[in-house]
RNA sequence: CGCGGGGUGGAGCAGCCUGGUAGCUCGUCGGGCUCAUAACCCGAAGGUCGUGUGGUUCAAAUCCCGCCCCCGCAA
């Protein structure tokens, strides 16, 4: 069977990496383009085109699927399926419709929950007690093809999106793997989509601000959801950016986003904050222009202290 | 040449502008107090201040120049 793979993050390029090392014939991998990143805005290839080279799969980066390019690319490499996990591109009909066997995408949520870009985010911020993966073909719709198989696994207090993706994307790509051998047998199913779908919208930078206001379990499920990228953020009153890593719920009172505690311990409280029904300890920041810290070393560097007033303006 | 922050004993920082015997909060080690302790008290060790055996100077962590490295933003 002839997989024509398709994806751009880390995650995708673990799928990837699994249908190679377990003896699928892949025979191209399209991912998005070099784009300058990071500091200096060097040209960085993604994890998908790193991947395929180690395992010397062709690697083809389309500015559009929408041209001719593209669909001679389709013609020369005659993929009986296409797999797709993470592109970032919205595929047009002429592709969905060109393998014999479909479009398999892999979707990191239990459609139709979660439909769009930023499922495990979501998921976390909007304290669902478990997530999944879900195996499915594609239609022309966004997330709306029909289920061949799906796998949930709960989400734990201590997760974060770290944890969770790095969960999704071992068991997503197992059920990618099995998915693929039940099609191979002529044995996959099919089943349409439940009506009670939702979106995950993609995470803005407004969606990362921290509004104490809410309560400590929100702002907990908030500073998961995000970490360790983008991290929710507030700042301190001398208007610097404050970034959240980790955090856990605590008891305290005061007026939201008073820091009502320090505790500079190693191991203990951090930055203890009142929220509207208690407080949440800060343990782990990331301050403006810094890298990683532990709120003891923050606390240390006397950079804050009890009574200051933590918000974005 | 995208914007910016930074490299000072093990950690986080101050000192640099206004050159002149290295400081703060912790940690570590030793001792004390205590029923006990991550608490408190006393004491100690530990730093070529990223680097060039660079420039200026009587004198450089501090001013100037080159180089290396780290980080945040933004994409």
């Amino acid at each position: 069977m002839r997989i024509l793979f398709m994806g751009t993050p880390e995650i995708s390029a673990v799928c990837l990496r699994a249908l190679a090392d377990n003896g699928f014939e892949v025979i191209g991998a399209v991912t998005g383009e070099d784009k300058p990143r990071g500091r200096g805005y060097i040209m960085t290839p993604s994890a998908v085109k790193v991947t395929a080279n180690e395992h010397d799969i062709p690697v083809f980066q389309p500015k559009t699927l929408r041209d001719e390019a593209f669909s001679n690319i389709l013609f020369e490499l005659r993929p009986d399926i296409i797999v797709v996990v993470a592109y970032g591109k919205i595929l047009p009909p002429s592709v969905i419709h060109f393998p014999p066997l479909g479009c398999v995408n892999l979707h990191v949520s239990l459609l139709p929950k979660y439909r769009g870009a930023a499922p495990m985010q979501r998921a976390i911020i909007n304290g669902d007690r478990y997530t999944g993966v879900t195996a499915m073909y594609m239609d022309e719709g966004l997330d709306t093809g029909d289920i061949i198989e799906a796998e949930k696994f709960p989400i734990l207090d201590n997760d974060n999106f770290e944890s969770i993706h790095d969960r999704s994307a071992d068991v997503g790509s197992k059920l990618l793997c099995r998915v693929l051998r039940l099609i191979e047998r002529g044995e996959a199913t099919r089943t349409k989509q439940g009506d009670d779908f939702t979106y995950a919208a993609k995470i803005e930078k407004s969606d990362c601000i921290v509004d104490f206001n809410k309560t400590s379990h929100d702002i907990d499920c908030l500073i998961r959801g995000l970490s360790p990228i983008p991290l929710a953020f507030t700042r301190t009153p001398d208007g610097k950016l404050l970034k959240i890593v980790s955090a856990s719920p605590t008891h305290g009172h005061g007026e939201a986003g008073e820091v009502i505690r320090l505790d500079d311990k190693n191991g203990g409280e951090g930055i203890v904050v009142a929220t509207s029904d208690g407080a949440i300890a800060i343990k782990t920041v990331v301050p403006e222009g810094k890298g990683k810290m532990s709120s003891a070393d923050f606390i240390r560097g006397r950079k804050i202290k009890i009574g200051d007033i933590l918000r974005c303006i």
